[in-house]
Formats: structure tokens, C-alpha cells, sequence
DNA sequence: CTTCTGACA
DNA sequence: TGTCAGCA
């Protein structure tokens, strides 16, 4: 079966930070804006997972690579939606994007294709390739 | 000792 | 964003 062990919330923030290279204040701030989700322990403690590590890594790279938290967070939402059908996004998504200012297309169509593996591709650029004509 | 939240600079 | 307070 699968090795579930990537997505086991094992790690504290502490190591995470090292991991990473991240500040608490930060990681803590990603969350808040709703970039990531954190499970916490009984104590209310932080808890990551492998996964998440690298989630926090990614979310480091395009933050390096000029993006705006509000950019990398529509990008999150596409992941999380089915990169196939990709067609469940709910509505207040949907104004979210609208209103998003800092929106370009090209831009982000460059950065996704040099970060992410081609399978990812397809969906993800139908849809910006759909936003760059409807603008 | 480490983490958490809220708040200040 | 770093850092401090006051808790747990």
C-alpha cells in the first residue's frame, strides 16, 4: 500500500525551521494568510509533515522567484483542485482571482512551467492561457 | 527548554 | 520581520 509516512505530521516547528531555512514568524504567517494548513497537537503545537516541509520549500522558492503570497496562494488552490477535470473551484476563489492585482499571466505561466514536472502543466495553463483572452 | 498568540517597532 | 511578554 502507500507509504503514508511523507504526509505524517511528525516534525515541530523548531525543525522545520532548520529544514527550511524559514523563521517561525514566518511559517506561522504563511499559515495565517491561509498558504498552508497546519494540524496541532492536543497542546495546540504545530505539527509538519514531510510533505509540508517541502510545501514550505516550494512556497520559499517562488516567494524567491518574485511572487506574491496572494499569487502562490491561487497556485496552491490549483493543486488542490483536481489538476485534470480542475473544474471545482468555489466562487468566492473565483472573485478572488478577478480581483487579483498583480496577475501576470506570462509571468506566472513562466515560473509554473520551469518549477513544476510537465504533468502539472496542462490544466494549470489552459486555465491561464483562458484568463490571458478573456483579458 | 520549546511553542503559542498577540502586539510593538 | 524580529522580538518581547505571559502562558501552557
Amino acid at each position: 500500500m502507500d507509504r503514508p509516512s511523507q504526509d505524517l505530521p511528525i516534525y515541530a516547528i523548531g525543525a522545520v525551521e532548520d529544514m527550511t531555512g524559514l523563521s517561525g514568524r514566518r511559517i506561522r504567517y504563511y499559515e495565517k494568510m491561509g498558504l498552508i494548513s497546519t494540524p496541532r497537537t492536543e497542546g495546540n503545537q504545530r505539527l509538519y509533515s514531510p510533505a509540508a516541509v517541502e510545501k514550505l520549500k516550494e512556497i520559499k522558492r517562488l516567494l524567491a522567484a518574485g511572487m506574491k503570497l496572494t499569487g502562490i496562494k491561487a497556485l496552491l488552490a490549483e493543486e488542490k483542485t483536481d489538476g485534470r477535470t480542475g473544474l471545482s473551484l468555489e466562487p468566492a476563489e473565483m472573485e478572488k482571482r478577478e480581483a487579483e492585482p498583480e496577475r501576470d499571466v506570462d509571468f506566472l505561466t513562466n515560473a509554473i512551467t520551469s518549477l513544476y514536472p510537465v504533468k502539472q502543466h496542462g490544466a494549470l495553463q489552459s486555465r491561464l492561457e483562458r484568463g490571458k483572452e478573456k483579458t
